[in-house]
DNA sequence: GTTGCGTTGGTGACCAAGTCACCGAGGGGC
DNA sequence: GCCCCTCGGTGACTTGGTCACCAACGCAAC
């Protein structure tokens, strides 16, 4: 089995190569299109994900019915919180999803028991990732108590452009990404094209002012 | 070395004797008054704490300078999300606090991975452990996001009121419990003395209408 | 006692953001 | 063309956070 894939994940590159041969023997690499659910509430994951292209959502399903987005994993990330699933009792309550077409090695539960406990450098590499998407989760809190709306969107506007500095998304799923209303997006998006820093048609956004952006996304100095 | 503290431990009654005299051999049993900073950020956590008494908050020192609680690590919880730090390289952004005198077993960095390495049941135990904090943080985000400040305000109160019904905190400490303002804390308890819900005097609030409180924190169910 | 000061809690004015209700402009599919 | 659904815009209102300020309390020094 072909396991040179190992080498893209940088906690990875160090194991031996007995254990190399092991993890490559023992996961499978799947592709799924995009659209599809990779996890959901309620039902138990079986393996873990290491992304080798393409990006997974994660979001959780509020009680009231909408949902609030927690993180984005890509290529070279792991899906590693569904891992507290996997070893654990209690189901998972949040759910991912693909966004683009998805490329990964899936780590089936017996394999990924099985390295954790031969490998110190294989559980590193797991509690690594953790810490990575907590660490992320506190700055999420800390984000939605304290920070601005507008200095959220103008900073998620610059992470979600593409190389044309196009932003596809209508004000609904931005107002997902955040956690808030669309109505609001809808309003600091006038205000931003007010100032001259962004254009609007139809599920796109097109940034004519990056440097007003980047300033006020800069302002409240945070992890940016 | 005394182990019996072991099986005040939900999962870990389970592990085999040889595992158990390792544990108990390899980790400390630790007092220390109330008010100790138990972990915070720039410094690496170095050992695994299990509670046996006393409880110990988790908290966000923000980028803002306003701190942030996260959640509360009660006997017979372990502090694990310290272990996404023992293992990774990165520093942790949130700090713990003794709430109480705290007493608590001591797992060094190294029994720790020794014990990952050796026991499904150890493994087990420490992903539960994370499933459940993770769980929770998923569910302080919704709440935040989503529920309203008097229905988190309530079943904070009933949560945090002792046997005498009776809450001792100021309203500054109950504003960063919910990560709000004290204004806001003190004209939500305002509303609730008008509603005969509570009695107020200088750092304390006393329920005299539990089940009107209970009535609104079970309101937008969730799980309360 | 009383003076002084830090802590705690109360209040009004204002602003930011979420909610509700509604409408109009695209843009397919038929 | 027409229908209908999605998308975005808007005004009115509520909730919650911020700011400025002050009064009441309680401890400690005198």
């Amino acid at each position: 089995m072909d396991a040179s894939w190992i080498d893209k994940f940088k906690g990875l590159s160090r194991l031996p190569a007995e254990i190399r041969s092991e993890l490559g023997a023992g996961s499978d690499i799947v592709s799924v299109p995009a659209g599809t659910g990779i996890f959901a509430p309620g039902q138990t994951a079986d393996s873990l994900w290491l992304l080798l292209e393409g990006t997974v959502r994660v979001q959780q399903k509020s009680a009231t019915g909408r949902d609030i987005f927690l993180y984005r994993v890509h290529a070279g990330d792991s899906c590693v919180l569904t891992t507290a699933c996997m070893l654990a009792f209690e189901d998972y309550s949040a759910e991912g999803t693909a966004e683009t077409d998805v490329t990964a090695v899936a780590i089936p539960r017996k394999t990924f028991d099985d390295l954790l406990a031969k490998s110190s450098v294989f559980r590193e590499f797991v509690f690594t990732a953790y810490s990575r998407r907590i660490t992320d989760l506190f700055t999420l809190i800390d984000d939605i108590v304290f920070q601005r709306m507008d200095v959220r969107l103008a900073s998620r506007l610059l992470e979600l452009a593409d190389d044309h500095h196009v932003v596809n998304a209508t004000h609904a799923v931005l107002a997902t990404e955040l956690g808030t209303a669309r109505e609001v997006i809808s309003r600091t998006l006038s205000e931003f094209h007010r100032r001259g820093w962004v254009e609007q048609s139809r599920g796109e956004v097109r940034l004519t002012g990056r440097s007003g952006l980047e300033q006020l996304a800069r302002s409240s100095g945070n992890q940016g």
